[in-house]
DNA sequence: TTATATACAAACATGACTGTATGTAAACAG
DNA sequence: CTGTTTACATACAGTCATGTTTGTATATAA
């Protein structure tokens, strides 16, 4: 039994990819060799690379299977102000499910594990960085403009301008993943991050 | 001439550390052998099996040589009421102090760049994780301290908690370093860092 | 029905890195 | 002045990862 329908071929694909997202969170990237992911997907090396160019190209998908989708949600919590009148709480919304998906989603978490504590970001991946640091300015700009929402309906301190308090809210978000990433235990972060938000969010009110 | 004296040995286990610390940044933790350190610091494997028992003996070194300076001199900008009185400049001055070591001192700026974007945190580096959650609970400590000195001294609203403005300015610097650190071309974020700074700090201010 | 492309497995070739063991000349202690 | 230790350089052994090539049974298209 080698040859496989185009079904059991894609479903291979995703085994090898899943394969790959938890070892390279288990034992990081480079220490991961395909080899191991191979076995680990129940495959040979051959079914690897028969789906990926090489570890990198792999690496590149596990990302995107989290990150696009990620990227789609983000206008529904962030800009849909049909679902929730006030801006702060749309804010507020946003980075809560963010929270919500790490701690109900395992592959997310996993990848953020791995995008933040576990790969070098040298060689192929230092574009990565350039591809994350555009994100970052694409989210910046959307909060952004839930702050001038807020700041016409006159619920935050009109001195303080929306671009600073959005790109102030998007560095505290970056910090909070961080340290939850870090906090594998979850005694010192993760168990009190929907408090940070709630918090963060807090402090902008009049 | 093999044999050197203490001092020539000393020399020579800085270059090595130094050759560590460049390379590391250069091309990452994994991608970097003992082999490619001991050539750019000018001597053999034998010499830096001498000095490390092995690269992550190495790596421990390398972090040390910066942070253990670091935690040293926190206390000198962020508690030491005597050069300044005003407790919001001093949190504001105590991160503008490292945003400038990291743009004067390139000792420093590659240090960071290893340790947030350059090695994995697993094996024998995973429990470094946990030392970092420790400093940064103690520097969380500290600034919530300066914050109750600013709230004696009605500086800020008295609705917000100094704890939570502590960890608010924690992670929101905790996130401004990484952006920092991730924007090597400099034209995104390290450029306005020392705004960002302030900006955050004057959201405090009633 | 048959030719071809697919979806892998298996084998091959190569190289790099690590750790250790050994050699050695000079510094240093007595 | 001599024995010992130091501070390395050199040589050796073993493991492991990568990329490529080849083999092959079968799905699929014509």
């Amino acid at each position: 039994m080698v040859r496989k329908t185009k079904e059991d071929a894609e479903i291979t694909r995703q085994r090898i990819i899943e394969a790959a997202r938890e070892l390279f969170s288990q034992n990081g990237v480079s220490k991961t060799s395909l080899e191991k992911i191979a076995k680990h997907a129940g495959v040979t090396r051959g079914a690897v690379y028969w789906h990926f160019e090489n570890k990198t190209a792999l690496f590149h998908t596990m990302r995107e299977q989290v990150f696009l989708p990620f990227i789609d949600r983000i206008d529904d919590t962030l800009l849909a102000s049909a679902s929730e009148k006030n801006p702060l709480k749309r804010i507020e919304n946003f980075l809560l499910a963010t929270i919500h998906t790490l701690n109900e989603d395992q592959a997310t978490r996993q990848t953020y594990e791995v995008l933040m504590i576990k790969c070098e970001y040298v060689d192929e991946l230092a574009d990565v960085l350039q591809q994350i640091l555009i994100n970052c300015s694409d989210i910046v700009e959307k909060i952004e403009q839930v702050y001038q929402d807020a700041h016409r309906q006159h619920l935050i301190n009109p001195n303080h301008s929306p671009a600073d308090l959005a790109m102030d809210t998007h560095l505290f978000f970056g910090g909070l993943l961080h340290m939850w990433v870090k906090d594998i235990e979850g005694k010192r972060f993760r168990n009190q991050a929907v408090a940070l938000v709630k918090t963060h969010i807090n402090l902008r009110q009049k």
